[in-house]
DNA sequence: GTTTGACCTTGATCTGGATCAAGCATGCAC
DNA sequence: GTGCATGCTTGATCCAGATCAAGGTCAAAC
């Protein structure tokens, strides 16, 4: 890896592999979020498109001066890392405690606010969104496996709280419902 | 939180709690980490020392400004926690996909090296060093239950890999053999 | 229009770790 | 010393999610 980018379309996965075959998801890259590690010429991770991908791209040297002469670059870079970090740790909470169906709502949960903040807000209580990942890529994110994924993704469907249309498009009747499955408490820990 | 802080002598973790009860550990601060978040003034997490602790404190503010002054802390600050996400991801691939007896394993090895890399390199082959959390806390990092935990260490005693002096010190007669037990590949995924 | 392959769903069964429960060990307070 | 609390171990049982297995859906390729 010589370069560093921002992922400007599409979405990819950083996953970690065991050598029998075991994968763990460890990032998700969405609009707007940043690839690579200033000062490391390696990725430390296996890095997928799941879906059509552009990239901005940066050579990582350049970068690296910038960072150094752009102090608040940095500091920005500091920030977007933090902010990455909480939800590293947020995902262990869920990759630990959670159970499998509040382990989906949850994911629900946080693809539906990516998304919607990308687009401009829609009015009304209901949500729509595209799964940007496979049942399969789904069990990498959440430590499950394909089969479980299906099953919960179809229990959640019998009790009404999303409906599917075609495989990946989901709608949200009422996102506080989806809300409630996901075990996290009321407020979503704003502060 | 009015301060950041670096861990002088001690361990203190970072915990987070669901409604019902249930927690699950997100760090783990060893002599050397830091502790805080510049530019925010709550804490996202709980903090709880687990030994007797001291920590040198900053007051937040001055520290912000020092931040802005002078670019190579803020760059030094940035590549801490970037090593911390590593350390969050790596952390991910245990909760998710390893089982109980490879949790602990990992767990054992981690403690291990963050205390052999404190003291003065010991020669030989055996590593001895003294856990720094109880069992409940363990369970906590690994997303297991103590009783879980209290087994799994049984059986790798009895299984000759580690030896029991008190609860919690630890001897380690065969490193490599403990690695073994972790299901990462051989070579600890240096680069 | 049928073959192919990727992706998904559903059913049957198994099992690792959780849960429930009973003690043991150690150290501190009195 | 006795009483009590905290932390640890071990046993019996249970169950959520894994595993094994079979088939369904859909779109692209021919």
């Amino acid at each position: 890896m010589d370069f560093v980018a921002s992922v400007v379309h599409g979405v990819a996965a950083l996953t970690q592999t065991m050598e029998d075959g075991r994968r763990q998801m460890v990032g998700l890259l969405l609009p707007s979020d940043f690839l690579g590690r200033p000062n490391r010429d390696r990725a430390a991770y296996d890095v997928t498109a799941t879906t059509d991908l552009q990239l901005c791209c940066f050579r990582r040297l350049p970068f690296q001066q910038m960072l150094s002469s752009t102090p608040h670059v940095s500091q920005r870079l500091l920030e977007m890392t933090l902010d990455e970090l909480d939800a590293a740790r947020e995902w262990m909470l869920l990759l630990g405690r959670k159970t499998a169906r509040e382990k989906i709502a949850s994911f629900l949960s946080i693809i539906a606010r990516r998304d919607a903040a990308q687009h401009t807000p829609r009015p009304g209580g209901a949500v729509a969104f595209d799964l940007p990942l496979t049942r399969e890529a789904m069990a990498d994110y959440l430590g499950l496996t394909l089969e479980t994924v299906s099953r919960q993704m179809s229990a959640l469907k019998n009790d009404g709280v999303i409906k599917l249309d075609g495989k990946r498009h989901i709608i949200v009747p009422d996102f506080a419902a989806l809300m409630d499955e996901t075990g996290d408490d009321a407020d979503g820990g704003v502060y």
